[in-house]
DNA sequence: CAACCGATCACCT
DNA sequence: GGTGATCGGTTGC
């Protein structure tokens, strides 16, 4: 897969996002997730968004939203484009995006990026030697699944979420640098219970990154 | 205020 | 392929 072309790099715009969260979803695979560490030493994060599964705002009893506003899911039916992080099972992060206008509930998690830059930095993050990593079995380790990704990139609750997207100026935003999936594969969620069967999940098809073949 | 439980992962067989 | 760890948000008493 071929490295981003930096100087080509484009934001996506807070528009991307104020849609249904099935046509987000798709269009941000092939997308790059960016994240640049401004303590300390400048360092840039990035990787290709290869998974994705789709939470809707209504009828969707897997969704946090399902049971209308709380404190926790509140950014969920704030502004579009914006994170939102959750910690689950005591030990794991997971990152959306906010969907739909202001008001609407909707969001698209993201289940696994192919990385592209700052992989070392990736590795100390996850306690994965620098020798692992040269394989590909081992790169995947840093960022195939959600819980993964948000611990190769720094991504806390604390941190991020209701964190803008759009910015160029934000630590966490998608570029677009030009690349599409040839193919993209649909398939039920994830690890969930409730309103399993619904065909949510995106994939970029063939890609060796996705978290878990079907 | 106690109990329940999950959009996961690592490690085991 | 199966399962326990771990903890904050949510709900029910």
């Amino acid at each position: 897969m071929v490295k981003p072309i930096l100087r080509k790099e484009r934001v996506l715009p807070q528009g991307f996002y104020a849609r249904d969260p099935r046509i987000v979803a798709r269009e941000l695979l092939g997308k790059i997730l960016v994240r640049t560490l401004t303590h300390g030493v400048q360092q840039r994060l990035s990787g290709r968004i290869v998974e994705v599964e789709v939470y809707l705002g209504e009828g969707d009893l897997a969704a946090h939203s399902a049971a209308g506003k709380t404190e926790r899911n509140q950014v969920l039916f704030g502004p579009p484009g914006h994170a939102y992080v959750y910690f689950i099972y005591g030990a794991h992060y997971c990152l959306n995006f906010s969907c739909m206008p202001e008001g609407n509930a909707g969001c698209v998690l993201l289940r696994s990026i192919e990385p592209i830059e700052g992989l070392d930095w990736m590795a100390k993050a996850r306690g994965i030697s620098a020798e692992r990593i040269s394989s590909e079995t081992g790169k995947r380790l840093l960022t195939a699944g959600p819980g993964r990704l948000c611990q190769a990139l720094g991504i806390t609750r604390k941190q991020f979420n209701g964190a803008p997207l759009f910015r160029p100026d934000s630590d966490l935003r998608i570029a677009d640098d030009g690349w599409r999936p040839r193919d993209i594969a649909e398939t039920e969620r994830i690890g969930i219970t409730k309103s399993s069967h619904l065909p949510l999940r995106y994939v970029v098809a063939g890609n060796r990154f996705v978290s878990k073949q079907r």
